[in-house]
DNA sequence: CTTGATTACCGACCGACCGTCGGTATGTAA
DNA sequence: TTACATACCGACGGTCGGTCGGTAATCAAG
């Protein structure tokens, strides 16, 4: 095809190779991205490439490490700067949270996408085992001290945490239904369908927190998606 | 080696690769085994291999499908005989599907062995998954009909479900812990563990049903599993 | 402008792997 | 005995991930 190509330093190259490769990724399962089709799409040789990158697998460790990086200090800078109660620091730690997720819409959806994927299971559960490691010890620690202060009443930490987080793993899956939907139109079907969604959360959070009802979790409200649902 | 190979009906072959392909398995990560190895274990030339499967995907599917479908009829006569109140069929639903689990526990070691090698997670996932299809609908119909005879009151049917087999997912690395803690002479520690882990499981199961305390659902007694504990 | 070192980049090549194919040996039924 | 079915063989082909010797662009120092 093209026999001149040009020379890139080798930072903008790696990104320039890592970004085709996050784009195949999300229409291949990893194990039929060839190196060849990705050499071909990043328009590179394959001495090239095996320049900057050591393996077919570094490349995937690398594109999942740029997927997850970015979101590492977002949770904890939320905590820090909450106050009140075990129930005000928990509902201030779902819509911190919550809300830097929105702020990155557009990448967790291709997130999802990829791990949707059929054939990539494996880097599925690697992207939610990172992403729950990550979380985890703050979690802990919030019910932990809703547990002391007397505010929820829990079965078990540990189990309780990782119910949680089961609890929220779908939310994407739904939030991007809802958002298809409102762009066909129904813009109030969708808009219902992720009030729902965050209602049911919000309950079932308070149920396994074993959360005195006078002070409830509260997940955010649904005012605060409309700008993500309206998106393209 | 060996030149002389034995001539064996489809099916006796069949098995006995599939064997060797459950054995290898227990040892190495899927994509590692080759299928050469899987060959010189087996001891089959390629083309007599070929002859049985179509893929070295092929026999991996066929193992899984061995693993599985033992139980796939276990837990239907359970429920079909049980009688009493909502609280009760779950209660015998429980016991009876953890007596199966129990009479079969070699093999499910076995399977567990299988799952946690490292690079086998998809494998792992997959086998979830079957589990799980296999097991909903059933469950689901325990819960709804608890919630209509207004013993449970759960925030929503398909997320209770999930939760509780999630719940109940980790049941058996407990359990291979408390063994082994019996096979090393700790007897008492291996059956107390055990129990605190049935206890947990049982406690957590009645939350998320929002059971009546007064008829609660109960997980099968520790003494049920004393053979369990001290068999090799 | 040389000179030399560094490094981005190239593509022929390698071994390992999965799966195929023509052919052989061992049954079994007419 | 003949005819057919099938269990089995191993050389071979194509593809894949990865290597290696070499080329050319870039830059710093003399």
């Amino acid at each position: 095809m093209n026999t001149k190509r040009s020379r890139m330093s080798a930072e903008d190259r790696r990104t320039a190779i890592l970004d085709v490769a996050t784009d195949l990724l999300s229409t291949h399962p990893w194990e039929e991205v060839t190196v060849a089709l990705l050499l071909d799409a990043a328009g590179i040789s394959k001495g090239g490439f095996y320049h900057h990158f050591t393996s077919k697998d570094d490349v995937l460790a690398a594109v999942l490490l740029r997927l997850t990086e970015a979101s590492n200090s977002a949770g904890q800078a939320v905590y820090e700067r909450s106050e009140g109660g075990a129930a005000a620091r928990f509902t201030a730690y779902l819509g911190g949270t919550t809300r830097w997720e929105l702020e990155h819409a557009d990448k967790i959806m291709g997130v999802i996408r990829i791990a949707m994927m059929a054939g990539n299971e494996a880097i599925f559960l690697k992207l939610e085992q990172e992403a729950r490691r990550r979380a985890t010890p703050l979690m802990r620690t919030l019910v932990e001290e809703g547990v002391r202060e007397g505010i929820f009443d829990v079965i078990d930490v540990d189990m309780t945490v990782d119910l949680l987080q089961h609890a929220w793993r779908m939310r994407w899956v739904v939030f991007a239904q809802a958002r298809q939907r409102c762009a066909t139109g129904d813009l109030a079907g969708g808009e219902a369908m992720l009030g729902e969604r965050l209602r049911l959360e919000e309950r079932m959070t308070n149920r396994l927190l074993g959360c005195d009802a006078a002070t409830p979790v509260l997940m955010p409200a649904v005012g605060e998606f409309l700008g993500f649902l309206q998106a393209p």
